[in-house]
DNA sequence: CGCAACAATAAAACGCTGTTTAATTAAAGT
DNA sequence: ACTTTAATTAAACAGCGTTTTATTGTTGCG
């Protein structure tokens, strides 16, 4: 058969990343294959893999989305211009929610790896580094003489700890009694991490 | 052919073990199948199923492994009886050195799910549970006056940073200079968290 | 308009996977 | 020694992602 009347190559693409991404609503990854959303999006196989290049793509389009959703959700804790301090809880709390309610899209992003054949797409890794961007600005403005490498630093820390602390509650691995809640738990990280490194020397 | 002569059930057990950790000491799960282990170890795939249930117990049994490992490693650091901070500090660097080390393994450990026929077995929440209580203990010797819930909190926000930090170094998204390493992010997490923690009423 | 070139899609084949089943045989129990 | 039990293999199975082959709708050109 060749190209259907009711579907464009474009087409395809969207239908087929809305069908993975519902389907990820519901099951994890393990439990997804390639032929089965095809079936569900009324494809053959071997189309999707010519339209995507392969599985491991097509999830990282799934990927590329989730994290284009990401962004915005947390920029939408920015458009009432809070104070730095503030913002950085609300970013991070947003962060724990979006996770919490899309927990295989985004569990997708971290455990997603692809072959030593197939490069990460440089625009990838751009919409990582643009949350970093995002908090290091924050933070410059809430310690003006700070220098780079303490920006830099405190950055990671603070975004390494928050995605620790997700990774946890998403996973059910806190292991605490019910009343310690995620988001309890990065609010004592800003809180204190900020306390002491606003308060230090430079 | 039924058991072999030169081998018991146990043997078979650890020679699998083994050659499936050695296997993960250069290559991730993702490429490595039970089949292959099966080959190099010298037994039939329905061998292996046989006797460990499943592939994916197996990969349970790893785990295992490496939690003992992990642990051990820990503990280590505290055959000194360095004071509670001092301590606090060289468990988590102990974390990330033994992550970075056996980074195959370590990602297996957060990364494995089992179906939901199969449940989890309790020894390996209790494994987890032990590393926390571990923590617990110090931190409570850090602030003798601190309710439980507050050493439950600081255990819980200190493991998810050290543990977010290190994901990110496993993985290779600090997106820092070169000299910014993962050692210092801890530090400066377990430095700047505890010196206000430690400082607030209570 | 007709026809060639192209590109999208399907269908089938491939080699791999984890698991299941059947058959075989070594060990253990009596 | 004979039965029973259990470990092991080999083969069969269904599913996977990918590759190949074949078909056919679409596009562009004379």
């Amino acid at each position: 058969m060749a190209r259907r009347s009711d579907s464009s190559p474009q087409e395809l693409q969207e239908r087929v990343l809305a069908q993975t991404c519902a389907m990820l609503e519901e099951l994890p990854v393990s439990q997804i294959s390639l032929r089965e959303v095809a079936r569900r999006a009324g494809y053959s196989a071997g189309a999707l893999v010519h339209s995507f290049g392969s599985w491991n793509y097509l999830l990282l389009r799934v990927n590329a989305e989730t994290l284009d959703e990401l962004a915005a959700h947390l920029n939408q804790t920015l458009e009432n211009k809070p104070e730095p301090a503030r913002a950085l809880h609300q970013i991070a709390q947003a962060y724990l929610d979006f996770a919490l309610t899309h927990r295989n899209r985004w569990r997708l992003i971290f455990e997603h790896k692809l072959g030593p054949q197939e490069p990460l797409p440089e625009w990838h890794n751009q919409r990582i580094q643009n949350l970093f961007t995002l908090l290091e600005r924050l933070l410059g403005e809430l310690k003006p003489g700070a220098t780079d490498k303490q920006l830099q630093t405190a950055t990671r820390v603070l975004w390494g700890g928050v995605h620790g602390i997700t990774v946890l509650c998403v996973d059910e691995k806190l292991f605490a009694e019910p009343d310690i809640q995620g988001s309890d738990l990065i609010d004592s990280l800003i809180n204190n991490y900020l306390q002491s490194w606003t308060a230090s020397q430079a």
